[in-house]
DNA sequence: CTGAAAGCGCTTACAG
DNA sequence: CTGAAAGCGCTTACAG
């Protein structure tokens, strides 16, 4: 395993030269670093990441907190986000967090605290106080991809904003008895992605004077088999069946359309579904949905983080700062006019 | 940032002594242990792994050379792997290499072959013999799930049986035409998954004494959408319609009952379908398939990469060298009898 | 059981 | 433009 002093005794320089040229930082003559380029790929040295790290204070490394990386939505971000830090230079170190846990403790109170990362991503996570102080006590940059919980940089579509949408849409079409299929927690945190959309629901709701009941708004995990059970549970009830369904997420939606298949219960001609996500499968499964980005909002986040960590010369770290990530309704076969 | 020699400072030892308290490694006497360790999270100390790294040669970090995480499979088998390497104090570094191009060589070249990784273990990737030989050149530890190319430890299942016992299933059913939707690459690459589970098609079709229509075969991607398109193309053929498929995986086998619905055509009356993996999806739609269990393959993966390190003195580091991993046919409703 | 010292492999002021 | 030296924060023989 060949290291930098070997390189500069075969090119003939001091290691601070060798370190110089390969790194591309100070002035180094323009043969002196083709030498050393040369003699360093000729024995094939490679820099030891630790050890620059440890006089830099820079590891290339950021972390990636993640609740799920088997749900549609998660893996695209993460894709996106390994993508655009690989081609950084940068390494992604994952940490898969379920809700809550000694786990979970463990990882924002050793894993992350120590010097591994430069920054952290946390994707879908609803931060404590706690955890956020926990980083920028020890002064990483942290950037949010929805979530909830305070952080400086954050990235988000308006999940009150596509509630309210999806359920206008349904409306729109002349639907009065609109159910919910909503994410599980939305009752409960009024600020996660389930929450808000959720409250985007309600509101489209009450502003069309219908008051929904208790019993039409049923939380789920953001599952398909989950919403498929969900849905069995809602739409099996023998009386007060409604005509529209408001899916927290396309898989929700798909585990429905099962439901409703099993049932009996023809869609869109009974039962109009609408989902959220622009999942892979939404066009197969002729689902009307809010499409977002995930892939994109991955890379997105991924340019925050190299802003804040100084990459790239750029003024403003966050260029869009507050503006939502950009949705999309998606019309498809699964919604349509109510029956009369 | 508190270091070693303020812990040191404040237990009134010397830095060797509190490094020999923090790490448990060598002698220390009781109290002093106490009074260090009392000292480090008085003051939140917290050791840096670089440091450590760099004398130690040791990063308690591990890479995971992956093509996808968003296929049910190997999204469950980077969650094993985590839960695993996270409850033994590893970091997880992901690279998310896609078939193959440049990204892929700078992975190996450079990202692996640096020394910040103490293993890489690969899922479901098709190694090279360059890429095998830079991680054995760097004496890296390489534990292979699935996928092929030359590596001492390997944890598969045997793909080959997979696919021989799915279609024996439908031949026992009566079926005598049996399509196969085969993964992408399955004739170009007979080692691989794809070309495994199509090989052990290919030999009870042979064994039954049938041989297959080549247009029986259609490759595709193994996901929803790629199966679906690939079934619509098989099953919507006007002569000689199969009356079973066996699906690479259950994946596909979701787009083919997909396409069939969309065909009219009935599942399971009209067309039996059986899937490979035991997707989370599978039991919602009645679907036949041969189980695996990709999230314990993972952690049994990371079972032998921690072996293979030296961490817990097992003599074996292949406790079950080569013998495949389980699989299990589940039969539901999406096969049946042949129709007369 | 404990400490002083060397050293892991780099980078970065500081001189020149 | 280049080199000698210091130092990043740790751990590990080596003495005692």
């Amino acid at each position: 395993m060949p290291v930098i002093g070997d390189v500069a005794r075969l090119a003939g320089v001091s290691k601070a030269t060798a370190s110089r040229a390969l790194s591309g930082r100070g002035y180094v003559a323009d043969d002196t670093r083709q030498r050393v380029v040369a003699a360093a790929s000729k024995i094939g040295y490679i820099v030891s990441p630790d050890a620059a790290s440890l006089v830099t204070g820079r590891t290339k490394n950021v972390g990636v907190v993640i609740p799920f990386v088997n749900r549609w939505f998660f893996g695209e971000v993460l894709e996106g986000i390994e993508r655009a830090l690989l081609a950084a230079g940068y390494d992604l170190t994952l940490y898969n967090v379920a809700e809550t846990g000694p786990e979970r403790a463990r990882v924002f109170d050793f894993f992350l605290a120590r010097k591994r990362v430069d920054a952290v991503i946390a994707v879908g996570v609803d931060l404590s106080g706690h955890e956020v102080d926990a980083l920028e006590h020890r002064e990483k940059p942290l950037v949010c991809l929805g979530g909830s919980g305070g952080a400086a940089a954050r990235l988000a579509v308006d999940d009150r904003a596509v509630g309210t949408l999806a359920t206008e849409h349904l409306l729109h079409l002349g639907h009065t008895r609109i159910a919910h299929l909503a994410g599980a927690g939305a009752l409960d945190h009024p600020a996660s992605v389930a929450g808000q959309r959720r409250a985007g629901y309600l509101e489209a709701m009450t502003t069309a004077g219908i008051t929904p009941a208790p019993s039409d708004i049923v939380e789920t995990e953001m599952s398909t088999p989950d919403g498929y059970r969900a849905a069995l549970q809602l739409l099996g009830h023998p009386n007060h069946r409604p005509t529209a369904l408001f899916a927290a997420s396309d898989e929700v939606a798909f585990g429905a359309m099962r439901a409703a298949d099993r049932l009996g219960i023809a869609v869109p001609l009974d039962l109009s579904i609408v989902g959220v996500d622009g999942h892979e499968y939404a066009e197969m499964f002729d689902l009307t949905t809010i499409e977002q980005y995930p892939g994109e909002q991955g890379r997105l986040a991924v340019d925050v983080v190299l802003r804040l960590l100084g990459e790239g010369e750029v003024a403003d770290p966050l260029p869009d700062s507050g503006a939502p990530l950009p949705t999309r309704l998606v019309v498809r076969a699964s919604t349509t006019r109510a029956p009369r």
